[in-house]
DNA sequence: AAAACATTGTCACTTGACATGACAATCCAG
DNA sequence: CTGGATTGTCATGTCAAGTGACAATGTTTT
């Protein structure tokens, strides 16, 4: 079976799973790595937005920060000019784990990588970079892990619209 | 992010996701693809089989099954030597939609290495195949979409014990 | 300023997938 | 023949994800 969607799929589903249970020892989902990691370079910023960059419904973030403020991660302050609105900050505890996050990640790519030549690996970051992009993959979509933001939206087909059909 | 983690969990979100939506039209979903191919090359299997080598629970097999054979694309039959299991068989529409299935995902591959060059695309694949055979990846788990089989197991790190760790 | 409408965070509810456990029928080992 | 395993089936329980509603507040229109 030497089918690139096959063997994409494959390795995506094990490497999502993988990242999963390597940050599993933390306490941490990716999910909520994404969201730590996000506030991070982002700090005070409100529910909303948050759920937009990572792609999960306003309902579905109140339960995520629940969790999170109750592992003392993240702290819900008023938002300075919008009183609908929460800031959201992160706890110096949250911080440093998201350093952690970062090395776990690295760790993982480090592990992936390691069955192809050191000139290997540059070239296949960069054709998958290139596939990413030619089909409109939304870059963080894999942390939520859960269900698929809807159909996936068929980019041009990038060759002049293909033959007979 | 050019951290081939993310990338390939991304690209693999979307492959699935986008062969989900190419095989609709068709009224098949991946898995049910999957257990009819499956079956095409070996009829006769029993369901217990076939949950095994899909991956799939044996109770799930029931209601696969079951909307399978409603939808006339199989068939169980007693199984000549044991009376507990079925055998399972292939209509003659099933076999023809397994052939357009397979055209599916031609297609699907032909889109994807589209934005790559004709000599890069075996590339690609070679770097994906071995990648994936050294983390253990079971070629067609990712047929199921749904949940993941537990944790990864974890192939020895390919480099000798890594450093420190 | 008032009224109409949109947005933010929250909650209750429904839905649907998935795993678990039990069961009868049958097979197999001793 | 008896005890234990296997096959297909069903009835559950559990849990996540989506939906709709809501109060509070912000924004736009008149």
């Amino acid at each position: 079976m030497d089918r690139p969607a096959f063997l994409l799929s494959a390795l995506g589903l094990h490497v999502a799973s993988d990242f999963t249970e390597r940050l599993r020892p933390f306490g941490l989902e990716p999910i909520k790595f994404a969201l730590l990691a996000h506030l991070k370079s982002d700090e005070g910023s409100t529910q909303q937005s948050l759920a937009d960059a990572l792609g999960v419904h306003r309902n579905a973030m109140v339960g995520l920060v629940d969790e999170l403020e109750e592992q003392e991660l993240v702290q819900r302050r008023p938002h300075p000019s919008d009183r609908r609105a929460k800031a959201l900050y992160l706890t110096e505890p949250a911080h440093e784990l998201v350093e952690r996050g970062y090395r776990v990640a690295d760790e993982q790519d480090a592990d992936l990588l390691s069955v192809l030549e050191e000139s290997e690996r540059p070239q296949l970051i960069s054709l998958l970079r290139r596939v990413a992009e030619a089909r409109g993959v939304n870059p963080q979509a894999h942390l939520c892990m859960t269900q698929n933001s809807g159909p996936v939206k068929q980019p041009p087909t990038n060759r002049a619209d293909e033959d007979s059909k």
